[in-house]
DNA sequence: GCTTTGTGATACCGTTTGGTTTCACATTTA
DNA sequence: TAAATGTGAAACCAAACGGTATCACAAAGC
């Protein structure tokens, strides 16, 4: 188990930040950003912001005064690769989507 | 959200709990039969299964006086189906991003 | 310079988590 | 019946979690 598999996992426990990587899906956002979309202090979406990137599965990249938060595929698929040990015992789906993600990250 | 997607994941954020769905890959096994891999009390195992239970992630079955556990490929299957979501945008953003994070690493 | 705006970080608080200990209940076997 | 074995559940405790409030720092605009 690397590091970053378990606090990956420890990452998404949490539904706000699973919430806030779908936000982040297709676009980067900074941290006030993020924060409109929640009833909580910027303070609370900065300790979530923090904790998904410490799971490696957000980036963020500094714009003037401004920073950029952007979702990590590679950190997710190093987490989404955990399932892959149970593939033997379900249906291809998951294995389609493993496969896609592989495709995408060559 | 389902509940269970959210039972789920909180279920996997633990390094125990996850070694023990490995343990119970392809095998039913007793609460004792499962703490003898570890260095806890059955009772600390016995809430690990409860909460994988809660996930949905596996089910038991009574023999005798016994309670066998297994993995269920199905509770497993909706929780990696999450990742799903990110579908769309690993195509396009994959190489974007990882570009991206590169130069800022540099 | 000064103000505004955005982020970073700390202290603090109530709740949850992961573990132990202990006891009770249920089922097999002698 | 009694003893042995396996599970269930409660009380308890230290640590982690999720949130707030508050203050400091940095960059842009006046």
């Amino acid at each position: 188990m690397s590091a970053h598999e378990q606090l990956g996992f420890r990452a998404l426990a949490d539904p706000t930040r699973r919430e806030i990587l779908h936000l982040l899906a297709g676009r980067e956002l900074t941290i006030a950003e993020v924060a409109e979309n929640f009833d909580m202090t910027r303070a609370a979406v900065k300790k979530h912001l923090s904790i998904l990137g410490e799971g490696d599965l957000i980036s963020v990249r500094a714009e003037g005064r401004s920073k950029l938060n952007a979702v990590n595929p590679a950190g997710l698929k190093r987490v989404a690769d955990w399932f892959g040990y149970f593939d033997a015992f379900w249906d291809e789906r998951l294995n389609t989507l493993k496969s896609e993600i592989e495709k995408d990250t060559q």
